[in-house]
RNA sequence: GGGAGCAUAGCUCAGCUGGGAGAGCAUCUGCCUUACAAGCAGAGGGUCAUAGGUUCGAGCCCUAUUGUUCCCACCA
């Protein structure tokens, strides 16, 4: 047979089998009557993305459930795309021109866009082509783009329906708006980060000058669009200067002291600025007294006209020089620190301001309380279910959705106004003349959509809506979305109204919330950090398996994780057993027929791993469809590189090297049978390296991917427990001889004292042991102090030492077993003399401890025994 | 201000519906035993944050406390 290296070479594998698995055309999928559906859209990364360890676990666990359920039989779709992210691609471009020494404006929005669709062909692939180096089995066929001719249909389509249905507004409202990237954005894209600053505090006077009333502020730089100063209404301090005025220094403005009960009267001085323009808050108090809204600022950050002196300036200058001329004209009174929230722009994290501005708005009222019932009702379930929390506290409380940006990469608005009456047209298809006067001066809305918005229908859009597709028919509702925590709000939540509202139904059973993977220090992987772990590069030292199986275990949904070079490394050696130990079982059944388990006569220690894999098979597949990959991962690490590999296989020895060749047809059989199997449920985590043996032993098939799961079988649950008193006597066998520092290579008797019939196993024995040969024997030996003893709960087993046997020695440790014990005879005496125990305890629980007690009975007899006789010869 | 997570071996973390504390890495001892030294055999190491409670029985359930991380809200 040829040669196979003894190092598994994930290089020489991953890019011929995902090759291979494509050209086959394995991860399409198709409605099929005959099959469960099961379906997952992938959140589609940003085109400006390179995949990071965030994906790869994103994607590796999709790809684990995807596999699991299409080995089972499902029709099982994963739907794969990417977003346009029209603020993060947009900053991105101009950035890039900026290099180029070109301004965005100067270029003009079609070249713009043509740079964009330039930019898209470019790196929009990049990140695809990394996922597909992680081994994710999407149908690439039904890849997508959130700007693609079919979602950029949704978009219009949803769009207009809303506004039809009045769900969509256009109005004037306070809304955050980042300078810097010139646009309007949503609640959900500000982020607020502590940030240390002053407090001023600003001594406004009446204009006679005869009293004063003083506010504290964080923005001096927009004093001079105050337009009231309000106090509580039952605040005595204040109440003769109710109703009167004060004048804003510098400007000569009058303005009203007004009373609302807004204001904390115990902050500060009690009293409040009033900047409609510029503070939500005070936006509110504006309207309930009907004061005037002065906007002071440009939409670029700089002091407009109505600014006073200050006109021009930008904001940072702008407070400096307020701070300054305030001053001077005694006005400003105090500044203490103040440590303060500031709204920043999730893109640039330069400060938002909240301004009052003309948007277009999502109302949320009604399609935030069919979205919070369905998850309510457990139409949806999150998991882990505590998630459920943050989405109904997002939705209880949540404001209308300011969706229009200023911004050009995008889906357009379908609006259109008329310059001539100015009426207001939204529409799907472009009209070219206004319905209300006939005029030809239509021009369209400027502004784009949130991203958000489109991505808020992938689930139904990706599947062919408007359109009613085969596809849409048989997939939607989808079965589960796998993201993290950290966009359950821009995302999660709002597919969920949009599919409830577009769709009737829900977009997805489940939801499968994963954590984030940060770096070994458990700090955020960050560009300025410069912590990120690029996956590639660890794919490329370690191989993708290594790297999915480090990414699923020792991880529990929700929670995040650490990534560790020394794990991977750890998963790589993992793959590496793996190989070998397939090497093995090729090795030894090349040429040889395999038999039908069912119908061989098998040897104890096929029994014993044999029922193990059975019920491997019960926990791998509970495990998957619990979505519990860490459980998964640990337990077929466990059975594969303890169970099989360190036991059974050194298990086979005896018979694969012996000369009964019947034995070892029975051997390479269930040998071949329990590592096919087994490579079958470690398939979803690591596809590779399965597919690669797999498809390389006897008796399996094409590709692992198409092969149908392993299920339990009760012919298999058999009887082992003469082989654990095996187990039990090797274990103890070996633990002596290490205690006594007997090397493997000393091979020494072994003498068995039992009543168990363990004569078939005792080759067995003898290998694992170390024994030069294994005698069964009905009585003590006759010299007792020339063998060193081990008691184990069904046998006494007896090793001549001749000289070796240190009397004290022995007897040390021959006590220090019977402290062990004595102890669990105490415990066990404990429960079952207990009489609540007896009563309540499960029967099979109790039978167990009886059994216990008796065996632990039995040893200790043996042990008194064995150290009377060698106290005695003392 | 509201909410959530976490606290288990030196480190990083598992521990599913309550029924004798686990893994990887690290440490120590001995081994190149013809699948694998990216390996084999063995060992040491834990008041499961603290205090109460429920229970025959608690790492797991309840209450409080401490520490820590995060999310939401945004009182100038």
């Amino acid at each position: 047979m040829k040669e196979i290296a003894k190092q598994y070479d994930p290089k020489a594998v991953e890019e011929r089998l995902y090759s291979l698995w494509m050209e086959k055309g394995y991860f399409h999928a198709e409605p099929d009557k005959n099959k469960k559906p099961f379906s997952i859209v992938m959140p589609p990364p940003n085109i400006t993305g390179q995949l990071h360890m965030g994906h790869a676990l994103d994607n590796m666990m999709q790809d684990a459930l995807i596999r699991f359920k299409r080995m089972q039989g499902y029709s099982a779709l994963w739907v794969p795309g990417t977003d346009h992210a029209s603020i993060a691609t947009e900053v991105k471009i101009v950035d890039a021109l900026a290099k180029e020494g070109i301004k965005k404006e100067d270029l003009g929005r079609e070249k713009f866009l043509e740079r964009a669709w330039e930019w898209k062909r470019q790196y929009g692939g990049r990140i695809v082509e990394q996922l597909k180096k992680l081994g994710s089995s999407c149908d690439w066929d039904r890849e997508r783009f959130t700007m693609d001719e079919g979602c950029s249909k949704a978009v219009t389509e949803v769009f207009v329906k809303l506004y039809n249905k009045g769900l969509i507004y256009h109005g004037s409202r306070i809304i955050n708006w980042c300078p810097v990237c010139g646009t309007a954005l949503s609640d959900a894209e500000v982020e607020y980060e502590e940030q240390a600053s002053h407090l001023w505090h600003l001594r406004y006077y009446t204009p006679d000058k005869s009293a004063y009333i003083t506010v504290a502020t964080t923005r001096p730089e927009t004093y001079m669009g105050d337009t009231a100063v309000a106090v509580h209404p039952a605040d005595e301090r204040y109440k003769d200067l109710v109703g009167k005025t004060v004048v804003l220094p510098l400007m000569n403005r009058e303005i009203p002291i007004v009373a609302d009960e807004y204001v904390e009267m115990e902050f500060g001085s009690g009293a409040v600025k009033i900047t409609p323009a510029h503070d939500p808050n005070d936006f509110e108090v504006s309207l309930r007294h009907n004061l005037p809204v002065i906007r002071v600022m440009n939409d670029d950050g700089t002091i407009n006209e109505d600014g006073g002196i200050f006109a021009g300036l930008t904001r940072e200058e702008a407070r400096k020089q307020v701070v300054e001329k305030l001053t001077e004209c005694g006005c400003l009174i105090k500044t203490e620190d103040y440590s303060h929230n500031v709204g920043t722009c999730y893109r640039c994290h330069s400060a938002v301001e909240p301004i009052i501005s003309k948007q277009w708005f999502v109302k949320m009222e009604s399609l935030a309380k069919p979205a919070l019932d369905a998850v309510r009702n457990g139409e949806t379930n999150f998991v882990p279910e505590r998630f459920s929390k943050i989405y109904y506290n997002w939705l209880e409380n949540i404001r209308d959705w300011c969706v229009s940006r200023q911004l050009w990469w995008g889906h357009r608005i379908p609006a259109y106004y008329c310059d001539d009456c100015g009426e207001t047209i939204v529409s799907a298809e472009a009209p070219t003349v206004c319905p209300k006067c006939a005029s030809k001066n239509i021009r369209q809305d400027e502004d784009v959509l949130d991203t958000w918005f489109s991505s808020a229908l992938w689930p139904f859009s990706t599947l062919g809506w408007p359109e009613k597709t085969e596809e849409l028919e048989y997939y939607y509702p989808t079965s589960a979305l796998i993201t993290g925590y950290d966009i359950i709000f821009f995302w999660v939540a709002r597919m969920m109204f949009s599919g409830i509202e577009q769709m009737g139904d829900v977009p997805f059973k489940t939801v499968l919330i994963h954590g984030i993977v940060r770096d070994s220090q458990g700090r955020k992987m960050s560009k300025s950090l410069g912590n990120g772990v690029d996956p590639l590069e660890v794919i490329d030292a370690y191989g993708a398996d290594a790297l999915r199986f480090s990414l699923a275990s020792g991880n529990s949904p929700g929670n995040d994780m650490r990534f560790y070079w020394e794990k991977v490394e750890a998963y790589r050696n993992f793959a590496n057993k793996i190989w070998n130990a397939s090497r093995f079982v090729k090795m030894n059944v090349d040429g040889r027929k395999l038999l039908d388990i069912s119908a061989c006569s098998l040897a104890d220690c096929d029994k014993w791993i044999l029922k193990k894999y059975n019920s491997l098979v019960e926990n791998i597949t509970k495990s998957y469809d619990n979505y519990e990959l860490g459980i998964a991962a640990q337990n077929l690490y466990d059975f594969i590189w303890s169970d099989f590999c360190d036991w059974y296989i050194e298990l086979t020895k005896p018979r694969l090297y012996g000369s009964d060749e019947g034995a070892k047809d029975v051997a390479c059989s269930v040998l071949n049978f329990v590592l096919a199997g087994t490579l079958q449920l470690l398939h979803p985590l690591m596809p590779f390296i399965t597919e690669e043996i797999w498809t390389s032993l006897e008796n399996t098939g094409e590709s692992i991917m198409i092969s149908s799961w392993p299920e339990t079988d009760s012919a298999l649950d058999f009887d082992v427990t003469a082989f654990d008193a095996v187990i039990e006597i090797i274990k103890n066998v070996r633990n002596l001889r290490a205690e006594m520092n007997v090397p493997v290579s000393k091979k020494t008797e072994l003498l068995i004292l039992t009543k168990m019939d363990l004569s078939s196993s005792g080759s067995v024995i003898e290998k694992m042991a170390s024994a030069s040969r294994v005698e069964f024997i009905s009585a003590k030996p006759e010299n007792e102090d020339e063998f060193a003893t081990v008691v184990t709960s069904c046998a006494q087993c007896y090793i001549p030492m001749g000289e070796l046997v240190d009397k004290d020695k022995e007897i040390e440790r021959l006590e220090k077993e019977l402290a062990t014990v004595n102890s669990e005879i105490k415990r066990a005496q404990g429960k079952l003399n207990n009489e609540g125990f007896v009563a309540k305890a499960p029967e099979k629980l109790i039978l167990e401890e009886k059994a216990k007690l008796e065996k632990y009975t039995d040893m200790l007899g043996k042990i008194q025994e064995r150290l009377s006789a060698l106290k005695g010869e003392k």
